[in-house]
DNA sequence: GCTTTAAAAAGTAAAGT
DNA sequence: ACTTTACTTTTAAAAGC
């Protein structure tokens, strides 16, 4: 039996930011952990990775902080938590708390067979692709609900990404279904 | 007032200092690419549609005037890689691409995405051969499009791969080396893509 | 616009064996 | 030739140039 492209989707990474303190001195956090990365010539924010789950975090002299490499949303909270530790051995006061907001979800997923993107390209309403084998191997096709931006490839395959919600992933594979199928192109 | 029409005229001006700026290095980065007048004018007139649009504004000249060309190329069939159109401008490859990107766009272009046989009599050329050998690579590249062995991937790749092909059957022999340096690919992209070409459509090779 | 982080997709490229 | 490393594209936030 054929799994359904809309089941196919995994969660390949999440971007999210927080905002654990008023203030942070970035070159004494960079001198009491480590691991940690400052070039303040460079980005003016640390650099800090955790290796449970593995996700990198920015952290700014605002208090502000990025975390990227999250796999899930359980890996991704656990990761803000592990980060209030590292900062709050810095004898820090650092929030128990910490809220975050997810700011962008790159999703992958499969149609489960080869699809020709050149059809698609003429196919579909040029002004919302993209499709430039010369530069990048993908077609780039920019939806407006759910509002994300998917990168259709020549085996089927797909990244979506752009969304700030688990389902617009589920919403977008669905669209595109079903676009193509109206198309016939699948 | 005399100071609005000062300044109507220092704008009308620059303006016109900037077309003619323009134009020029139209001219140049074309006689640098030895393209004929058709595809200079082409993209003339898409540079003037854009300045029409105030589509320079937070863009460089020079970057506008390359990614026109670029597009005229296409436009005309006879397309140039970013690559040798970034040989002679002033400004970088991914810079011609995103602007190029912007005023297809804006300008509602529509532009199809460049076809590997629209690189065969160029090729072909720059290697010496003969016409029949040019008409078979044609012939594979239409049979690679029809079984989807094109999409996703490089069109000069695909182009190199079927003259390297055509060329063998035809007699007249290649070397990958030879096609890859007309076709500004590595010998690499012309072995993986000559073997699934090959391979695909059921061609014999005999090395 | 750029800088830095992460991640996938598939093609192309370069370097070392 | 093969493997490894790396760059192309997309996305979002952070502070500052």
């Amino acid at each position: 039996m054929k799994v359904n492209p809309e089941d196919s989707l995994k969660i390949e990474n999440i971007v999210a930011s927080a905002k654990v303190a008023d203030e942070l001195d970035l070159q004494m956090i960079n001198e009491e952990i480590k691991d940690a990365e400052y070039n303040k010539k460079r980005f003016p924010g640390v650099v800090l990775r955790m290796q449970d789950p593995k996700i990198a975090a920015l952290v700014f002299g605002s208090g502000k902080v990025v975390l990227t490499g999250a796999k899930s949303i359980d890996n991704l909270s656990r990761g803000l938590e592990i980060l209030g530790e590292k900062l709050r051995a810095l004898k820090l006061d650092i929030p128990t708390n910490l809220e975050y907001k997810v700011q962008n979800i790159v999703t992958s997923a499969d149609l489960g067979s080869p699809i020709n993107l050149n059809k698609i390209a003429v196919g579909f309403n040029l002004d919302r692709i993209e499709y430039e084998p010369e530069q990048f191997p993908g077609l780039v096709y920019r939806l407006e609900e759910p509002k994300v931006v998917v990168l259709l490839f020549g085996s089927g395959k797909l990244i979506i990404t752009g969304g700030k919600e688990t389902k617009d992933a589920k919403a977008a594979v669905i669209k595109i279904m079903s676009d193509l199928s109206n198309l016939g192109l699948i | 007032r005399l100071r609005k029409w000062q300044r109507r005229i220092r704008v009308s001006n620059a303006t016109e200092r900037n077309l003619a700026f323009a134009l020029s290095e139209l001219d140049r980065m074309a006689s640098a690419l030895g393209l004929p007048r058709n595809v200079r004018e082409t993209a003339a007139v898409v540079y003037r549609d854009a300045v029409e649009k105030n589509l320079i504004r937070g863009r460089s000249i020079e970057g506008v005037a390359a990614a026109a060309l670029y597009a005229a190329c296409r436009q005309c069939n006879v397309p140039r890689t970013l690559d040798e159109i970034a040989e002679v401008s002033r400004v970088s490859r991914k810079e011609i691409g995103r602007t190029y990107r912007f005023i297809s766009r804006e300008l509602g272009l529509k532009l199809l995405p460049t076809s590997p046989i629209d690189y065969v009599p160029r090729f072909c050329s720059g290697l010496t051969l003969k016409g029949e050998v040019q008409s078979r690579a044609v012939e594979i590249l239409r049979q690679a499009g029809e079984k989807e062995l094109t999409s996703g991937r490089g069109p000069t790749g695909v182009a190199a791969a079927a003259i390297y092909i055509s060329s063998i059957l035809g007699g007249e022999r290649r070397t990958q080396r030879e096609v890859a340096e007309v076709a500004g690919v590595t010998e690499v992209t012309i072995r993986n893509r000559y073997k699934e070409l090959a391979e695909k459509l059921d061609i014999e090779i005999i090395l």
